[in-house]
DNA sequence: ATTATAATTGTAATGATAACAACTTTGTTA
DNA sequence: TAACAAAGTTGTTATCATTACAATTATAAT
């Protein structure tokens, strides 16, 4: 998988393993690579909603479902009230501003995690989650003082 | 906070912070205590309510807020449709069997994570979650061939 | 072109969590 | 010890995300 797959590269991956490029599908993808912000299926349905007045969220469940089989998407589960999506990158870890609510990536070495105590486990997924308060809100409290 | 706090040490850091050491919520307290098995909010509901047939579930998960924002309990997200919570401990990760849907512990050293990306956030909250598949599931997928 | 398969849609069901108001317990003060 | 206030508990109801399902529509294959 590529560091930053784009929207093409997505399709001919998609077309590679027989999975139908419908319309719907498409544009749920194409949406994806144009807002990496970790989107919840919320705003993905009501952003191409407007484009696509007829999409079912039913459709962005299931696209995503098959999207994720498919490796394309990962599963950002931060906080247990809001499921997030996310084109899949390289291993990177995610930051959430306990104060904006703002995702920010970062960089990882991921194999700097590999702990003894795994040693006999088959490991297919890994993730990185931190909290805290980025920058931007750091300096707005201060400036409120 | 303690490696594997008691019992009696978690009952002191809640006289501490004068919260109230009602009979439910020793109860439950006591069952993470006991249970570090990361349960569902249902299977420490079910548990307690056979010895406490009065307790409500209202009260397991007010109790949990309480405990959570008391820092004494972590919440743990791995998959988005089961929230489960854990005595806090010192930094470790959570591995999910995919096959058995066990979470083991491992040992993990969060220092070693510490990001260039985020020089000048504020952490709060470190989690590392890995899914893949344990050992005795490995082994049993084996013997049925 | 026809048929079979797959995808989409909208509605209804499910299930976890939160909101709420009534009730009970606890702690405090006199 | 009695009376009061504050806090905790309870059960019900509401909410919201996700899934199940059946009907319809689109796509692919022969």
């Amino acid at each position: 998988m590529l560091l930053k797959p784009s929207f093409e590269d997505l399709k001919k991956e998609l077309k590679n393993r027989n999975i139908n490029l419908s319309y719907q599908r498409l544009s749920v993808l194409e949406y994806l690579t144009q807002n990496r912000c970790h989107p919840t299926v919320d705003q993905i349905f009501t952003d191409i909603h407007k484009e696509i007045p007829t999409l079912s969220k039913t459709t962005v469940y299931n696209t995503l479902r098959v999207l994720i089989e498919a490796g394309l998407v990962r599963v950002i589960t931060i906080e247990d009230n809001e499921t997030r999506y996310d084109i899949e990158v390289k291993d990177h870890g995610h930051f959430k501003c306990e104060s904006c609510g703002t995702i920010y990536d970062f960089c990882i070495n991921m194999d700097m995690l590999n702990s003894g105590d795994l040693n006999n486990f088959k490991i297919n997924d890994k993730n990185v989650y931190f909290k805290g308060v980025c920058p931007r809100c750091l300096s707005n409290k201060n400036e409120n003082k």
